[in-house]
DNA sequence: CTCCCGTCCTGTGGGC
DNA sequence: TGCCCACAGGACGGGA
């Protein structure tokens, strides 16, 4: 589950590999999966961004050139490895003769080649939500359209409040913020608990390189595994004591996803409407 | 419009 | 010990 952190971390490994590099071809067998990647043969990598959990690629321009950027999503397992494995699915090759290999065992990953910033066919971002570490993540705003949300942890999953929130930091911000997951229309003091909780759980996360979780699928493109999993509170720690309270994590079934909180310190405000199973 | 569910994928691990 | 199946989950499309 590369979410912000592990995208950033990974953002950063490749940057210094990758920037004022020419494309000289991507190499997969999955054109629906990496898509129009040819575009970008010849190009050269003029920058390396993020947004949300989407790397995004940039070529400098060039005469005749359409100008376009190379999005990547990592999907689950997908990372990038200095050598090719098992799980290798996309070989990106560079002009000074290296090679990147994006390695990703279940498939989610995805790539394409589009006009940039032209992202009619990945509505997630086009419809992405503020950085949340950056300056617009504004609290007023965000105060604002949580008071009308449904169930919070679906809400910050859907990317448009905020970017880059994933399973496990959706989990460990909630528990932070001492806030149910299937919680409604936030109060303004939970708002503004939630986006501060998110804001220093993605620090704190980007600061010591991501997750890396029991099943190692992610680790840095180095191969060095992240810290930020000694830092989980609640996140697969269902049945150990709250680090607050000491009553058990619970995990339910949330909007499909497993869902991690205490129930002694995370308590759903009356008025129904959230319930999970 | 919102909410819910199925689909894509495959390695892992829990259960028997 | 060995086998098998359920589970994990981000994005997205379709249906209610």
């Amino acid at each position: 589950m590369p979410e912000l952190p592990e995208v950033e971390t990974t953002r950063r490994k490749l940057e210094p590999l990758i920037t004022g590099r020419r494309v000289v071809r991507v190499e997969h067998d999955a054109p629906h999966k990496y898509r129009d990647t040819h575009l970008a043969h010849g190009r050269l990598v003029s920058a390396l961004g993020r947004r949300g959990k989407y790397i995004i690629a940039s070529f400098e321009p060039e005469e005749g050139e359409p100008d376009v950027e190379l999005v990547v999503h990592l999907g689950m397992t997908g990372g990038f490895r200095p050598e090719a494995g098992r799980h290798t699915r996309v070989t990106l090759h560079l002009d000074d003769g290296t090679a990147l290999f994006f390695q990703d065992a279940r498939r989610f990953g995805k790539w394409a080649v589009v006009p940039a910033g032209e992202y009619a066919s990945m509505p997630t971002l086009r419809l992405m939500g503020p950085e949340p570490l950056g300056d617009a993540f504004d609290e007023a705003a965000f105060v604002e359209l949580a008071s009308r949300a449904g169930a919070v942890k679906p809400w910050l999953l859907s990317q448009v409040p905020v970017a880059g929130v994933g399973n496990i930091y959706a989990d460990e911000s909630l528990w932070r913020a001492r806030i149910h997951p299937a919680q409604t229309r936030l109060t303004r003091e939970e708002a503004v608990r939630l986006r501060a909780a998110i804001r220093e759980v993605m620090a704190e996360a980007v600061a010591v390189g991501g997750s890396t979780l029991s099943d190692h699928t992610y680790a840095q493109p180095d191969g060095v595994p992240g810290g930020f999993q000694a830092s989980h509170h609640v996140y697969a720690r269902e049945g150990e004591p709250c680090a607050r309270c000491a009553a058990p994590v619970t995990k339910i079934v949330l909007g499909q996803r497993g869902t991690h909180f205490c129930p002694a310190c995370q308590v759903l405000r009356g008025d129904a409407a959230g319930r999970a199973s």
